[in-house]
DNA sequence: GAGTGGATTTCGCAT
DNA sequence: ATGCGAAGTCCACTC
């Protein structure tokens, strides 16, 4: 792993170096991150005040600012990013960092008296964020909480192999029927309908008893019902954050249990 | 000004060296900073994986954590504090911090295999934080000084327990009609005015007199009158800086007697 | 540009 | 513990 180029980083500085860091830092777009013993003046939606304290500075180079102190998810004061101007000025041994924005109307002054830390980054971010619960992943959940399907299911086996493809999950209803489970992580469309209903084609030519077909996803896409009716399908809801919790009571167990191992 | 204690810093460190450092700010609940290539994974309430790239992560002693990218108000991870337990380990020249916690149940674990900066800060903030001109403040405002609203308005409670909830102002006007306000610290929207007619159901139901819903708010929300109209509701320009201004003149003790009164 | 609804909302207060 | 409403909510999407 290559090491990245060092950070502009300065401890316990004097105000005028900081100053020069701080605004350095603003005028070519880098994230500002200053430490050390300020207090914050805001007025625009609302009017605040927050006397003298060590807290925590960032300044993004999309103009967001957060000031943030030593508890709390929350910042205690902050500027969320956009069409913000920003000024750096130190005058008599005090660092003013303040950013005015016009819609709303608003401004946020953060003056430092210490700095303890101050630091000009370039931070290089280009991975992407992926939120979801992939459709492996609602497998699992399904398998260890069937009820998410639906009342005393219970699952035989999952990615079985059938003439056409794969089943995602195969199980049994309350009755003593078959259930063949098709999962999509989001809207479930004509493709997934269709596949399905191959699937149960095959499995009721090998299994003399009743099989229900079960399309399970967060949605379904427009005009399914009449086809789901016509290739004998059913539609369950299934949520995507209900199997998220399944999942995380899951890991959270496992990992209970690795730490009484060790 | 006397300068602060200089915060434990390393610049590009070692893993880990960087691990011990983590460790010791996370076992003696201090300020955790570390700033480098990372990637994170979360599963809980919902499920997300963020790729590598350089992020803020911030972890505070009451154990909420932040992962905070280069762009963006909001921290792309996070964990709110509370009954959280954390892990930090070093392997294969990879440090993670693991959060954990069961209600809801969900884990974050940051991964970082390049270490720019880590700092274990102890910051000292005692710093009251005062905000003005909240909702609450208008109300008061409104109590303090009844023509805000309207000539000869007779407040008679605030906060009024009603079957869906609570009023916020409860008066009578010059005619003896009764009179329910809804106040909105800024634009009143839809949702208001569905609040104050319910009110409205709930007081008209008990009260044998004509009852009149006065929405106060600062503005309203476009195509609203008619809306209004529809609900039998009146709407009233409610000035934030006058309220400021009758705040800021009131003093406690009147407020205190306004309060025993009622 | 304004309005509407969702969020891994968080937070506080009431029951 | 649970539930509901406010927030300097923020943010994305629709009209």
């Amino acid at each position: 792993m290559p090491t990245l180029k060092p950070p502009a980083v300065l401890v316990n500085p004097d105000i005028l170096d900081a100053e020069s860091v701080a605004r350095d830092a603003v005028l070519h777009h880098k994230t500002l991150l200053i430490v050390g013993r300020c207090w914050v003046h805001y007025v625009g939606r609302a009017k605040s005040k927050l006397e003298p304290g060590e807290r925590i500075l960032i300044v993004k180079a999309d103009g967001s600012l957060l000031v943030h102190r030593a508890i709390g998810y929350e910042p205690v004061n902050w500027m969320p990013g956009g069409e913000v101007i920003f000024n750096v000025q130190a005058k008599d041994r005090v660092l003013e960092v303040r950013a005015v924005r016009q819609k709303p109307a608003e401004s946020v002054k953060v003056f430092f008296d210490n700095i303890s830390l101050i630091s000009s980054l370039s931070l290089a971010d280009s991975g992407e964020f992926l939120l979801y619960a992939s459709e492996e992943d609602m497998q699992k959940a399904v398998l260890l909480k069937p009820e998410l399907l639906e009342k005393e299911f219970k699952p035989i086996s999952y990615e079985k192999m059938v003439e056409p493809g794969f089943i995602d999950v195969y199980g049994m209803d309350k009755n003593g029927k078959l259930v063949v489970v098709e999962i999509k992580r989001k809207t479930a469309g004509k493709e997934a309908a269709f596949q399905l209903a191959k699937y149960i084609e095959a499995i009721k030519g090998k299994a003399d008893r009743e099989v229900r077909g079960v399309l399970a996803a967060p949605s379904m896409a427009k005009d399914m019902q009449r086809l789901l009716t016509t290739l004998g399908l059913e539609f369950r809801y299934l949520d995507p954050k209900k199997c998220a919790e399944v999942l995380s009571r899951a890991e959270n167990k496992k990992l209970a249990e690795f730490f009484e191992e060790t």
